[in-house]
DNA sequence: GGGGATACCTGAACGC
DNA sequence: TGCGTTCAGGTATCCC
């Protein structure tokens, strides 16, 4: 399931794409998945000028296509991969892949008509086509908090010092002091980026029970794993990713983080450290693995 | 207002 | 073999 180091996998793919590629059409497959409500899109295609896919940009695991028309922003689409969602380049069709729901035909001077389609077996994942004003408004990105790798916030050109993220960090941890700290890891609006995945490898790599309280965790505890966080992403994007079932980058290639990986889909396993079985547990509906000798749980008494 | 539960969705895995 | 059930999880929304 794309989490922030696979759609930063994706996105260093799809810029490699020339930033004169030209959108030459787009076909919607599917019903579903493809929003452009003022139809931002097809009224340019229909324009006299060329639209250019300039570059891609991701603020946590949002992934947005600058779209530009007579060397201006024209509009961008912002997509979301959720759990299933696959963006892939290709250059032959001969039959879409099942579940395929749209796809661009792009054009440039270095290379032949090919193709950027959305693929999302869940449909879950999906792109909205918007305005740079309207991306303004837009609350799934203005709520989102600094993003755990870059530590830029969306709209901003100058990433956060990494003392000011660190603040910032701590401060959105401790609105919630009764939420366990997976809960929170979790929470977009928290740090932006992180997934169920690499929420359980951090509070392993920090030895902390994931039902652990913020409220009973020391600001070094708190800082230890702020600092954690960008090597393990770091980590993750230099194996391009983790792949357990669906996700591929924009080439179609899998991911081999899973292969590092210490208690995400270990339950049942030796931990790497004390041998102790590693445990899983739901915490919000979401599975939580993790060590129970290793990682310390740091709250009030549990029944 | 905070926090947990649920819906969305399909395919794989599992049990009978 | 075939059918039904459960599980996977990011985000929005609902409810207590």
């Amino acid at each position: 399931m794309p989490e922030l180091p696979e759609v930063e996998t994706i996105r260093r793919g799809l810029n490699k794409l020339s930033s004169q590629t030209v959108l030459k059409d787009f076909t919607k497959v599917s019903p579903y998945c493809f929003h452009d409500s003022e139809n931002l899109l097809a009224n340019s295609l229909n324009g006299s000028e060329p639209l250019t896919l300039s570059q891609f940009v991701r603020q946590g695991k949002y992934l947005i296509a600058e779209i530009k028309q007579c060397e201006q922003i024209a509009f961008l689409i912002i997509f979301h991969l959720r759990m299933t969602g696959k963006l892939i380049v290709t250059d032959t069709v001969i039959d879409w892949p099942k579940h395929t729901h749209f796809y661009f035909t792009l054009e440039d001077k270095a290379r032949a008509t090919h193709y950027l389609y959305f693929n999302d077996i869940r449909r879950f994942g999906g792109a909205v086509v918007l305005t740079k004003e309207q991306i303004k408004a837009y609350s799934s990105l203005t709520k989102l908090a600094f993003d755990a790798y870059t530590y830029k916030l969306a709209y901003t050109s100058s990433p956060l010092k990494e003392s000011d993220a660190l603040a910032c960090f701590q401060n959105n941890l401790v609105k919630h002091p009764k939420t366990p700290i997976k809960s929170l890891l979790l929470d977009q609006t928290v740090i932006a980026g992180l997934g169920n995945i690499y929420a359980d490898e951090l509070l392993f790599i920090n030895q902390i029970h994931p039902l652990s309280l913020v409220s009973y965790l020391s600001f070094e505890q708190i800082s230890k794993l702020f600092y954690s966080i960008k090597p393990l992403l770091t980590q993750a994007i230099g194996h391009h990713g983790t792949t357990f079932s669906d996700y591929v980058d924009s080439l179609g290639h899998k991911g081999t983080f899973q292969l590092e990986l210490k208690v995400y889909k270990r339950s049942k396993q030796a931990c790497s450290i004390c041998q102790t079985e590693i445990c899983k547990i739901k915490i919000a509906g979401r599975s939580s693995h993790f060590c129970p000798k290793c990682q310390a749980y740091y709250g009030p008494k549990l029944n």
